[in-house]
DNA sequence: TTTAATTACGTAAACGTTTTCGCCTAGCTG
DNA sequence: CAGCTAGGCGAAAACGTTTACGTAATTAAA
């Protein structure tokens, strides 16, 4: 908007050349230290910002990344996109957002649209509607990619996720040891490895202590408040489950409506746990035991390994980072 | 990465110029439908797209806009980008994300640094540590810029806010109808026009009721939650209020846990009333009674705001949209 | 002293678009 | 038939960098 002041510029004040502009400004080996000094104090002056378009058409480097996930309003995402930008702004990255609101071709759209040189880099967290892992294949080979918390497997790609399996069968064996015989379970992800694991570790605690599990006792969630919140009331009317085992934050205010719109009692008719990042889960009523995901810490460490990758460090040996998530025990599994 | 597709590219196998590509890409009348139809087979033949950077550098526009805030784990900044991120994707623009952390050194950093053409425009939600207005005059002579909710006044800018005054002004008139008189005010944004307006309505509604206002009935938000907790427990011991209105999302956790740790019942002893984005108030224990702002449409419209400045269309009238906030009675304030 | 190496800088091409201007042809007007 | 107009397209410059390569001056090595 005001008079242009570029490389150009800065050169003819300074009777130099462009070249030597732009390499002092790069703090290249090639300028002397006087002639730096010069550039650089001029340039702050000037109050000279390169222009990212050219030098990223040039250069072939945006210094910036995308963030792909489902959608920004939800505890879990919104805390690991802090995280993912604090470690931006450590590197000097700006991040790109995009929603998928968990539809598979948004989420290949979009993808698509980074390819041709927008951003250097993809952070993702797949959407739960399909399990497209030949897309995936491909993409991995055309741009640095990492995955965190909902992951495709198999691929060569850094994913970064949780413990998901473990705290599952630890938080069933929670409910179990709370006396706790008729486990329901809430099942979201169910298209995802995380889903899957967390599914087969609440399986393999209750086969573990000579539980039989059976299909009534879950309910698959739907993209559909109302829908969820009936299937719970009849999940409960019609099995009397004394425990529901929520594996996604969604299920919670289905759940505890549910309860309250039956007059079953928390924790004394019916135990409730959920996967959760939510803030107050200690304020509810009654408090809620939860399964709390890293997940700031989870966009932390995907974007470091992202700019690792970016800037040809070597990884550290491997490519699954797996972070521990936390049962916090509250009111809601009482004992 | 793979043997590069572009414009040249296009020309060659059809046989026409670089230029008539391109303007058939752009869809300019100068191109026969004809020679318009072929370029377009190709290209999607070819997997062909723009490369950004060579665009946004010849045509001076990136199709990007930032998004400044302090922070995104927040439920309202949250909602608000899900909002922008929605209008953006109709609009065709990407959205690039700053996290100032309520620190105006790292605001000013964020923006200064977008005027290197990085964006078409910038909506933002300023800091609340300090009002510098001097700079954000400046800064809004330079480029296309919207505030929502927390914003500058008297500036040529759009402005996307809320009814703070009324609201605040009706949601201690329903405590003084719930019975109260003695109502603390729990207070952040104190720089800010959204603050004050907030604080203002709070003591123009008891003023109306003839109630005296007191300033040790008023606690100050600090940025330690630790802090906060004990300035409320102060407050509850030293000067006994029947009732707590919170500004501020955060204080509902310190508030909550205050009452608690002092054996105090809500809404019996006191009753607690908060602006809040929460999702779960009503599965609070009791619930809250919260002033909800309408933190996803806020986001909506300050998007299409700035669009519709960038595309150059007449804004309609004003420069101040206002919209409404809703207050939702629940238990804690019981009556 | 001669030669090689090093330091410090400049020239110019390149990145992939958009856009101005001009050219050619065909069709129309008078 | 001369002269115009308009439609359709191409040549080339420009956007602001980065970088391969060349070169002159200085220093080090022989």
């Amino acid at each position: 908007m005001a008079e242009a002041v570029n490389i150009k510029r800065l050169a003819q004040e300074l009777n130099i050349s462009i070249a030597t502009v732009s390499k002092a400004l790069n703090d290249s080996y090639e300028i002397s230290l006087k002639t730096k000094n010069r550039v650089w104090t001029l340039a702050k002056e000037l109050n000279y910002t390169p222009n990212p378009a050219a030098s990223n058409l040039r250069s072939h480097k945006t210094k910036t990344v995308a963030v792909v996930i489902p959608c920004v309003a939800n505890n879990f995402f919104s805390l690991s996109i802090k995280g993912i930008e604090e470690i931006a702004r450590q590197y000097g990255y700006h991040v790109l957002i995009y929603q998928t609101h968990e539809n598979i071709e948004a989420e290949v759209s979009f993808t698509n649209s980074l390819l041709n040189g927008r951003v250097d880099g993809i952070l993702t967290s797949v959407s739960s509607s399909e399990y497209n892992s030949e897309y995936y294949t491909n993409l991995v080979k055309k741009i640095p990619l990492v995955f965190f918390d909902r992951v495709y497997e198999n691929l060569d790609a850094v994913k970064v996720t949780t413990d998901d399996y473990e705290i599952a069968f630890q938080a069933t064996e929670h409910l179990i040891e709370c006396g706790c015989t008729k486990i329901a379970y809430l099942y979201g992800l169910e298209n995802l490895p995380a889903g899957k694991a967390r599914f087969a570790g609440y399986l393999d605690a209750l086969k573990t202590h000579g539980i039989n599990a059976g299909d009534q006792l879950v309910v698959k969630y739907q993209d559909d408040e109302e829908l969820n919140l009936q299937h719970i009331k009849e999940l409960l009317r019609n099995y009397k489950p004394d425990a529901l085992f929520s594996s996604i934050e969604e299920f919670i205010i289905p759940a505890y409506c549910a309860c309250r719109e039956m007059d079953l009692k928390i924790p004394n008719d019916v135990k409730v746990l959920s996967f959760s990042n939510l803030s107050t889960a200690k304020l509810l009523s009654p408090s809620l035991t939860t399964i709390t995901q890293p997940a700031f810490e989870i966009g932390r460490e995907a974007a470091k390994s992202l700019f690792k990758i970016l800037n040809n460090k070597q990884l550290d040996d491997e490519q699954n980072i797996i972070l521990k998530s936390m049962l916090i025990k509250r009111e809601s599994t009482g004992c």
